[in-house]
DNA sequence: GGATACCCTTTACC
DNA sequence: ACGGGTAAAGGGTATCC
């Protein structure tokens, strides 16, 4: 038969000690439906130089190798030999093809020895990521499938046992144009009595799609929302929820911290009431893939937890402080999740439990929206990268680079590089950080009419510019670039790269140019796919950078990251001299931005004398206007008169505030001194004048001496980054967890620990001996949160204005105590 | 035993 | 184990006299 095909999920098997790929997708009718297709399972050899006359003999003898393992026996089955590139490099490749995947590496190894043999690669590359790259099967492009229905029998039974309409061995795989997929998307959602993996029983497990919203559970109540099925036991909702997960046929299967709580959640319940969790399209249970942390796999449907994606991905474009549901459903999708009483669970009525039912769903619901608002993002992702969404959804940034790297390298013909061992790895960790950007002292001061320029994307366009990379690093001899010299681990360096066009600054050209095409597309037609497109280009251009000095890179070279770096100190800093001798005063500059005065001179000279910067700027190299700003404020640093870094309040044109750096933005400090602190910038920038701040301040401070402040205003938040007994130093907040975790609350690494700072009756001089937890119940510490926190976020904002608050407050004090 | 320099830790900026 | 370096700041701890 043939059909038009859409591949979602990717999966392989063996048979007969054989690999096959097994891809579940739909087809243009909407009908879900499985594609075997074979694959040839391959990695290559690279002769050393001067050896191409003895390819031929040596592919002969490597032809005859097998090796025996426990379960079966590998064979190279044939050699091909091929004039390749590695590193950019020509070099005589051999490509062995063999029966299973799975033994790549031993027969890599097995072959070691041979002289002429300089390196073995892509033996260590995931089977998938392989048959990607080679057989142009991409997730979520559009394909016509010829091939034959599978008989019941076929592949040792695996025909029988997939539970789809339509299940055929390919024959052709041909791809077409585009076609519209709106995948099916249900999300899920489950309510425990402990929140202790596998601890408690899973009450309730809640769904939602298009038109499709249930509430599973075993809790038996009058009168319950028409959207709730009440089964006998635990054992009995879950076999419900596999048969309406079945009834649904999802594409994709979605939950919020899914991975790491509701599937393996699930999973056990299912294990102790031995039923089985057979959500997959060949009825087998979730299975969990080793790593740091495991990721929840569903044969033939897509199990993607919504909070790894927007973690390793999407969080640096949120404001929110936390990425819990509902915080970020608040941010994407403004929806405010309803609150439930989790201390009503001891003891519940009727009437609790219709809330908790109507909770649940509200979860899944949120689940459902937050989905398909990220969609586009996950899509584009896909198209962009060329993997499964399944990996998609999970890897970092430092893998997508990588990733987009893999399935291009075909267009220059390049066998890939291995990945470090570890040993390589730890050893790169080992060495020391290599000197970054600069960042430009202000004087603290309130300034009039300020400019910003910054340069557009400064590391990709120095990377492409300059065409630094591992492989194109060079000995300086032939046609090069230089960096500037620059300190490295003590001596000055300077590194060349050849003005050869290298793989991986043509690719970073591509991705650079692409967000700039799409930005374009973005801004004249604005909707969730062009937003989608131009930010996945964005963020992978400035992954790119960071990739090159990450210590688990194929594609690592320090030399490049350093060298990229210094070109960014000497144009940042020859773009502050030329704006400087131009007659600007400069105020502030971060990397790859310079913040400067106008001095009288109008909008249109500073944008002339913009593109006279930019026509020397070499290659892609792009100054941009950040913007002008009417007023802007910098400060000391605390306790001394220098200006602080990283510390800046501006205002725009259109009266808009930009705050940078002050407490105000720093979710550690408590919500009354950012409150403050907020305000205060706010008057001072839009009236230019202290006095009302200067006001505000005695009002809060009087507020504080009555003991008038709420205390929910008073929590200081910090979050625990690591294990309890890994802590050195003690503070407040691994007290304050010490002392949830008696209160038999699960304390886990990620969580954000609230208390607050209170009286305790003289005992203990570290404030860790005056930490309270919310529900406790203490008197404030009146002068921990004056001195601690108000004055503090305060003092250096007064003084600029030559107020002294301190003084102010504490005379004040004075002045009532006599 | 009190001042202080230094280390540990978190969070921000780019 | 899953980009990078630079910086501010609080609180604990070690060390000095």
């Amino acid at each position: 038969m043939k059909f038009k095909f859409v591949p979602v999920d990717y999966d392989y098997f063996d048979f007969e000690g054989k690999n096959f790929v097994r891809l579940v997708g739909r087809t243009d009718k909407g009908v879900k439906v499985c594609v075997i297709d074979s694959y040839e399972p391959n990695f290559w050899i690279v002769l050393k130089e001067g050896c191409d006359g003895k390819a031929d003999a040596i592919a002969r003898k490597i032809g005859k190798i097998s090796v025996e393992k426990a379960s079966r026996v590998t064979k190279v089955l044939r050699t091909e030999v091929v004039k390749k590139k590695f590193l950019g490099k020509d070099v005589c490749g051999i490509r062995v093809f063999i029966s299973n995947h799975k033994d790549a590496h031993d027969v890599a190894s097995e072959i070691g020895d041979i002289e002429e043999i300089d390196k073995r690669r892509e033996y260590d590359i995931p089977l998938i990521t392989k048959y990607i790259k080679e057989k142009k099967v991409e997730p979520l492009k559009w394909y016509e499938v010829e091939g034959d229905v599978l008989d019941v029998n076929d592949f040792g039974g695996l025909g029988g046992a997939i539970d789809l309409d339509v299940c055929v061995k390919a024959e052709k795989i041909v791809k077409i144009d585009e076609l519209d997929f709106v995948p099916k998307i249900l999300a899920y959602d489950i309510e425990t009595s402990d929140s202790e993996l596998g601890k408690g029983d899973v009450l309730m497990i809640s769904l939602y799609g298009d038109n499709f919203k249930k509430v599973l559970t075993w809790k038996k109540c009058d009168d319950v929302q028409d959207y709730v099925e009440t089964f006998e036991d635990e054992g009995d909702m879950i076999e419900g929820f596999v048969k309406a997960v079945k009834e649904f046929d999802p594409d994709i299967l979605t939950g919020y911290f899914s991975d790491g709580f509701d599937l393996p959640y699930i999973k056990a319940a299912a294990q102790k009431n031995k039923v089985k969790l057979s959500l997959g399209i060949d009825g087998k249970v979730p299975s969990f893939t080793r790593g740091r942390i495991p990721s929840g796999k569903i044969p033939g449907i897509v199990h993607i937890d919504l909070y790894r994606f927007i973690d390793a991905v999407f969080s640096q474009y949120l404001q929110s402080e936390t990425l819990s549901l509902n915080e970020v459903a608040k941010e994407l999708v403004g929806e405010k999740k309803e609150d439930f009483d989790f201390r009503k669970l001891k003891d519940m009525k009727d009437g609790d439990w219709k809330e908790f039912f109507s909770y649940n769903l509200q979860d899944s619901a949120v689940t459902y929206k937050l989905a398909q608002k990220i969609w586009p993002d996950i899509f584009e992702f896909c198209n962009i990268i060329k993997e499964p969404i399944f990996d998609i959804t999970r890897d970092r940034m430092a893998t997508h680079v990588e990733n987009h790297v893999l399935h291009n390298l075909d267009r220059f013909n390049e066998i890939a590089e291995k990945r470090p061992m570890h040993n390589e790895s730890s050893e790169r960790k080992m060495m020391g950080k290599f000197g970054g950007a600069d960042v430009f002292e202000p004087t603290p001061g309130f300034y009039e009419n300020l400019v910003m320029f910054d340069f557009t994307s400064m590391h990709a366009s120095i990377i492409v510019s300059f065409n630094i990379s591992k492989a194109t690093l060079c000995d300086g001899s032939g046609d090069c670039h230089k960096t500037p010299e620059f300190e490295l681990d003590g001596n000055n360096v300077s590194y060349c790269f050849e003005k050869k066009l290298g793989f991986f600054p043509t690719l970073l050209a591509e991705v650079v140019e692409k967000r700039k095409k799409y930005k374009k597309e973005y801004s004249e037609n604005k909707n969730a796919m062009t937003k989608a497109r131009s930010n996945a280009y964005k963020l992978l251009a400035n992954a790119t950078f960071g990739y090159q000095g990450f210590f688990g890179a194929r594609y690592y070279s320090r030399e490049a990251a350093a060298s990229t770096l210094a070109f960014v100190r000497k144009f940042t800093g020859d773009t502050i001299n030329k704006i400087r001798d131009a007659g600007y005063t400069i105020i502030y500059s971060d990397t790859d931005s310079i913040a400067f005065l106008q001095n009288g001179k109008s909008k249109d000279d500073i944008m002339k004398f913009l593109e006279e910067i930019n026509n020397d700027l070499p290659g892609i190299m792009e100054l941009d206007l950040e913007d002008f700003y009417k007023r802007g404020l910098f400060v000391a640093k605390r306790g001394v008169k220098t200006g602080a870094k990283k510390k800046y309040a501006l205002l725009d044109d259109k009266d808009k505030i930009k705050i940078r750096g002050f407490e105000t933005v720093r979710r550690d400090w408590c919500k009354l001194t950012r409150g403050l602190q907020s305000e205060i910038l706010n008057m001072i920038l839009h009236d230019g004048d202290e006095k009302r701040a200067l006001k505000l301040t005695k009002e809060t401070v009087s507020k504080l001496r009555n003991r008038e402040v709420d205390l929910g205003d008073l929590m200081i938040r910090t979050q625990l980054k690591r294990p309890l007994d890994e802590y050195l130093s003690e503070g407040p907040h691994v007290i304050a967890a010490k002392k949830m975790g008696e209160d038999g609350v699960p304390i886990s690494v990620g969580m954000l620990i609230e208390y607050y700072i209170g009286e305790n009756g003289g005992k203990g001089k570290l404030v860790r001996d005056r930490v309270f937890l919310p529900d406790e119940k203490a008197l404030y510490d009146m002068d921990y949160y004056l001195n601690s926190q108000i004055l503090p976020a305060v003092e250096n904002i007064f003084d600029v204005f030559g107020v002294d608050i301190k003084g102010i407050v504490d005379g004040e004090t004075q002045q009532k105590l006599f």
